[in-house]
DNA sequence: ATATCGATTATCT
DNA sequence: GATAATCGATATG
């Protein structure tokens, strides 16, 4: 068994445990992790950018009016895929936090691609010419959709720790750092919350404006 | 560099 | 019928 690609280390899922908390909590913890496809051609990158939801208290998250057919994964086990699409285009992937019946969840906003370069740049249609190309297959939350090939029939309420059934979350040793705060993307509720969290370290990687105005240095 | 705008459809009022 | 946790293209400084 050589160990022939890039010598990268070992990959352990992260455990139920790690997302029943807030949703503020398992945003921070999340950067550095890596989100991994397996069920086909293997993808990982590293997440470096994410935002914390938290249930029906936020006026912005698609739980604040309570269950319907869509976010019904929100009210579930914490852990899970919720995969909605959006402005008739794109898809976006979060994961379930807190106990059965609480609906945080935390939003991936963008990776670092590792694994699966060439895959990722042929799902969304990109060619790759240089290192400047690389932010464009999972920079945005959309991007980053397109590039694993996720989707909602496919990843919906997907549990995202279990490895080898497709999609799953798990570290690899990497020391998250830098750690800044800004209020989130693209709502018109809420605006004001600063649950948006991004590694200064992996800037190039991360979506919109390299500096949001109110973004604040946390020094982890 | 930032600003504005159109695409396109599932979901909810 | 209106809206939306986006993206890529175009226009302008």
């Amino acid at each position: 068994m050589g160990k022939s690609q890039t010598s990268s280390p070992q990959i352990r899922p992260l455990d139920r445990a790690f997302f029943n908390r807030h949703p503020r909590t398992v945003a921070r913890a999340l950067l550095g992790k890596v989100l991994v496809r397996d069920d086909g051609p293997r993808l990982t990158a590293r997440i470096v950018e994410v935002e914390a939801y938290l249930g029906i208290e936020d006026a912005a998250a698609h739980a604040a009016a309570g269950s319907t057919a869509r976010n019904s994964v929100l009210f579930g086990p914490p852990g899970h895929a919720y995969v909605y699409f959006i402005y008739g285009n794109h898809y976006c992937l979060n994961v379930s936090c807190e106990p059965e019946g609480r609906a945080g969840c935390v939003l991936f906003r963008a990776l670092e691609p590792i694994f699966g370069l060439e895959e990722m740049a042929h799902a969304r249609g990109v060619e790759l010419r240089g290192p400047k190309d690389l932010p464009k297959l999972t920079s945005g939350p959309g991007r980053l959709c397109a590039a694993f090939g996720i989707t909602r029939v496919r990843d919906n309420g997907h549990d995202l720790t279990q490895p080898g059934s497709g999609l799953w979350i798990g570290e690899d040793g990497y020391r998250a750092r830098g750690i800044q705060v800004s209020p989130r993307i693209g709502i018109t509720k809420a605006v004001e919350q600063p649950l948006r969290y991004f590694l200064t370290a992996k800037s190039a990687f991360v979506s919109g404006r390299k500096r949001f105005p109110s973004a604040v240095d946390t020094r982890v």
